[in-house]
DNA sequence: CTTAGGG
DNA sequence: CCCTAAG
């Protein structure tokens, strides 16, 4: 027939070293290690001459038929017989290739145990191929996991993979999910397929499994749709994905960003098996999806939660955990947000803090499509995810120095949004209406900026007089910042469009310094002195030991201030009187307060802060 | 969820 | 402030 770069291809002398070997138990053994991966090597190499036929050479339909069902066969072989020859099966797949293309590619070499380990089996001493090996790749194949993670030709990296003895090197694969990619790891072999690259996607198409999902809804003219879904197993059991990947979401209906609150994995386990294996009974995905990469960042399920934040955290890393909250971080937003200019004056109410939301970035976003879908499958594909995520409905939540800001009723200046300084880290995130405890009562069509304007920028300082109880959400600092920056003032808001699809720019999510941007500590916020008064009195009266009550009493109107917070301000207070004056550090607590700390400690101490007892000082 | 303490 | 073991 014509050239299908089998023409060109020679079968190689068995090295006489490897044929001494025969009858060798260990060669034996190794063949049998390799056996699955020979399997999978020549399915590959089948798959690609398929493509090959199909989109070069234009062969004879049937002739990639046959090929495809001897190729099927193989893998339905191999799986089925696990530890058998597989000598009929290759012969007949090196048979139909021979008729298809017009060449032998000396498949046979893969039914002799010895002839294998000699001529095909990569871990072979002599493998022909062995020279294209690069000392590199080898050493990380020795390693054991190495498997090239690789998209579009492309290495992803991440070894994660671990397979005995398995020849990587001839067949980078990687299997996300349902969706294996293969490419040639050796110069050899590409030239064994026409050193044609591209001939790699549609390959690692055929051995996609979700390929009839995407003929479903996409191009018909994809690829997918032109393959059974069953060689998915030729590869091997899928991998672990633990690293970012696009995951499948084929359909849209079955697409999801991440597991469900819960995290359910195995619903979604179970909903892509079912897509994906309708025609393959006993295969199972037994470690399909249960690894995601991306970690749960604190800041997504700290806040929704509106009273207590200080130990709600549990799992908050585990990489198995299941409960990564998809539908909050579906639309997250990255606040890189950039402050184009500040102007905020105490005392008036006329300032307002300006802020330029540049894009809004959508951090995380799983998608897993086949190669072979169409960039307009994709972008449709990402839309439907974004869309179905946030039809729903939007919050918008403010992050400040990556701590969401749950009071909608504090104020800018309050929060720290209004202080101007490169490193603030304001960011706006969108997040699903449903997923929310609802504290908030952004709504899709409230814009976010008129929401801000319309805050006031200051709300006093509450003169903390008799009624220091009450208000301690009025906090100082607002001298250092606000006072310059009035060259933008000219310069309008700028009009955040709705939320809605439009707004969100899907870019790539950059945590600033490596990671775990969101994991950043509350913003710090140094008792005032009214504050560590109010705090005295009320631990005078309450006792050292009902952190809740001294919340309730002295700070009920404080939600910044936790009774964590006041516990660990009370220690420092005491642990401040008891230092030297020199030693102190930060607003200076009048030497007063100090001392009534140290009585109130020293009384409370002494008698157990149970009773009700009113001591007063 | 609260406390109590170490970090 | 954070993190957690305990209760």
């Amino acid at each position: 027939m014509m050239d299908c770069g089998f023409n060109d291809y020679q079968e190689p002398e068995v090295p006489r070293s490897c044929r001494s070997a025969r009858g060798r138990g260990p060669i034996k053994k190794r063949w049998e290690g390799n056996r699955k991966h020979s399997c999978e090597i020549l399915a590959s190499v089948a798959g690609k001459l398929l493509e090959k036929s199909d989109n070069s050479l234009h062969t004879d339909a049937s002739c990639g038929k046959n090929l495809h069902d001897a190729c099927d066969s193989v893998i339905s072989k191999q799986e089925v017989d696990e530890g058998q020859f597989l000598n009929e099966e290759l012969l007949e797949l090196g048979s139909s290739l021979e008729k298809a293309f017009g060449c032998n590619p000396g498949f046979q070499s893969f039914c002799d145990p010895d002839k294998f380990n000699s001529e095909i089996n990569p871990m072979s001493k002599d493998f022909r191929w062995s020279g294209l090996l690069n000392s590199n790749k080898k050493k990380a194949f020795d390693d054991s996991n190495f498997v090239p993670d690789v998209i579009g030709g492309k290495v992803l990296g991440v070894p994660e993979r671990k397979v005995e003895a398995e020849p990587t090197e001839l067949i980078n694969q990687s299997v996300k999910d349902k969706t294996i990619t293969v490419t040639c790891g050796s110069e050899d072999l590409m030239k064994l397929e026409g050193k044609q690259p591209e001939l790699v996607g549609p390959l690692c198409n055929i051995h996609t499994a979700s390929v009839r999902v995407v003929s479903r809804d996409d191009d018909e003219s994809s690829l997918g749709s032109a393959y059974p879904s069953t060689m998915v197993k030729a590869l091997g059991p899928p991998l672990d994905t633990g690293n970012k990947r696009i995951k499948k979401i084929s359909d849209s209906s079955h697409w999801r960003v991440a597991p469900d609150v819960d995290g359910n994995y195995s619903s979604t386990d179970g909903k892509v098996k079912e897509v994906c294996c309708e025609e393959r009974t006993g295969y199972t995905h037994e470690n399909t999806q249960k690894i995601y990469p991306f970690k749960k960042r604190k800041f997504f399920n700290q806040d929704f939660s509106t009273s207590n934040r200080g130990s709600n955290r549990d799992g908050a890393f585990d990489s198995s955990d299941k409960r990564i909250n998809g539908k909050q971080v579906t639309a997250a937003i990255g606040g890189s947000s950039s402050m184009t200019g500040q102007h905020v004056s105490p005392n008036s109410k006329e300032c307002n803090v300006k802020l330029s939301i540049k894009s809004f970035k959508v951090p995380e976003l799983f998608i897993d499509i086949p190669m072979t879908a169409t960039v307009g499958s994709l972008k449709r594909t990402v839309m439907d995810a974004v869309t179905s995520i946030l039809g729903e409905g939007l919050h918008v939540g403010i992050l400040v120095q990556g701590k969401k800001v749950k009071d909608d009723n504090k104020t800018l200046v309050q929060t720290g949004i209004s202080q101007y300084n490169k490193h603030s880290n304001l960011g706006f995130i969108l997040e699903p209406k449903h997923s929310q405890t609802a504290t908030s009562p952004f709504t899709k069509n409230e814009s976010l900026l008129s929401r801000i304007k319309s805050q006031g920028l200051t709300r006093h300082s509450v003169s903390l007089g008799g009624s220091v109880e009450n208000d301690f959400n009025a906090t100082p600092a607002l001298g250092d910042t606000l006072s310059n920056n009035t060259n933008n003032e000219s310069k309008a808001l700028i009009p955040v469009p709705r939320i809605s699809m439009e707004a969100l720019a899907v870019v790539p999510f950059h945590r600033k310094s490596g990671h775990h941007e969101y994991l950043k500590r509350r913003i710090r916020r140094p008792f005032s002195v009214s504050e560590v008064e109010a705090l005295v009195r009320a631990v005078e009266k309450l006792g050292t030991g009902r952190w809740r009550d001294v919340k309730f009493h002295a700070f009920d109107n404080a939600k910044h201030r936790t009774y964590v917070d006041l516990k660990d301000k009370w220690k420092t207070l005491v642990h401040t009187a008891r230092i030297s004056p020199q030693q102190r550090r930060g607003e200076p607590v009048p030497q007063e307060l100090l001392d009534r700390v140290l009585a109130a400690q020293a009384y409370w101490s002494y008698r157990q802060p149970k009773q009700e007892a009113k001591v007063t000082v």
